[in-house]
DNA sequence: CGAAGGCGATCTGAACCCTC
DNA sequence: GAGGGTTCAGATCGCCTTCG
């Protein structure tokens, strides 16, 4: 099989900006700019930016975010240290900074989310008991040769490629299968899957798998129908941000009474 | 691929709130 | 009153668009 270009130059592309990751996993606590990351990597921070756009999704500062939060979620429940340390931990050099965004971006601030377990009531998945005027249908096939493997998955759509905050519309699914997304606001989203636990394990990647598609945009009243493979997650996808799920037993498609 | 300009996102630091 | 956490206004930074 003949490799051309254009994949030589994704697979430097990937390299590249795996590598960046690796850098902010490694010094998450230090003040990192997007500049110091394209030094590193030998580009000037404009070509750099637009790279690792292009890999992620997201910009280097959305991902860099994404990572703090990420980890800031783990060490709450992980540890017993204060909200002031981990800011700091996580490169926060302001604990206002570091509660305003994680109550931005997870839906509770950083000690309520602690005392709360990990469970926020933000991220709801139960369908809507007055559906919106003109709202869209969005459905499709959550596909994985994995499907053993996944466990629980949420399926959502966003604003942006990281899945932080609230999303539009979700379900949650016992199995990689058949769903569909009800009452859909018109817009442009991102539809976004991820493996989630039920039970937070202390130093265990929470998300092993993870399906991101998009921009999607969704006219009023329409009826999309989006396939969605789930693989591995890798270096190079953007953490969810979200707080854990409070959901209802799982089941393979549920919404789908109208 | 680099650079400039505009604008929105993010950060800082201080005031304020809450609990003990 | 002290300590820990949250909120908010202003400053700074980074992203997006456009152009060379």
């Amino acid at each position: 099989m003949g490799e051309n270009s254009d994949d030589r130059v994704g697979a430097e592309m990937r390299d590249v900006v795996g590598r960046a990751v690796e850098v902010m996993r490694e010094q998450l606590g230090h003040q990192l700019t997007v500049d110091d990351l394209a030094r590193s990597a030998m580009f000037s921070r404009f070509h750099f930016s637009r790279i690792f756009q292009r890999v992620t999704g997201v910009s280097p500062g959305r991902f860099l975010s994404a990572l703090r939060l990420h980890e800031a979620k783990r060490l709450l429940l992980a540890t017993s240290d204060s909200v002031t340390d981990i800011s700091y931990q996580v490169g926060y050099h302001s604990v206002g900074t570091f509660s305003a965004r994680f109550h931005s971006s997870v839906g509770l601030s950083p000690s309520a989310y602690r005392q709360a377990g990990g469970f926020t009531t933000m991220v709801s998945t139960e369908p809507r008991a007055r559906r919106r005027p003109g709202s869209a249908l969005v459905h499709g096939r959550l596909r994985s040769t994995e499907a053993d493997e996944t466990g629980v998955i949420f399926v959502g759509l966003f604003p942006e490629p990281v899945p932080q905050g609230q999303p539009v519309c979700g379900t949650i699914m016992a199995e990689p299968d058949h769903f569909l997304l009800t009452d859909v606001p018109s817009g442009t989203w991102y539809l976004v899957a991820s493996s989630v636990r039920t039970a937070y394990a202390a130093g265990t990647e929470p998300e092993p798998f993870v399906a991101v598609t998009g921009p999607v945009t969704v006219h009023p009243c329409a009826v999309l129908s989006v396939d969605l493979p789930l693989r591995r997650r890798r270096a190079v996808d953007p953490p969810l941000v979200l707080g854990r799920l409070t959901v209802p037993a799982p089941t393979p498609c549920y919404g789908a009474a109208s």
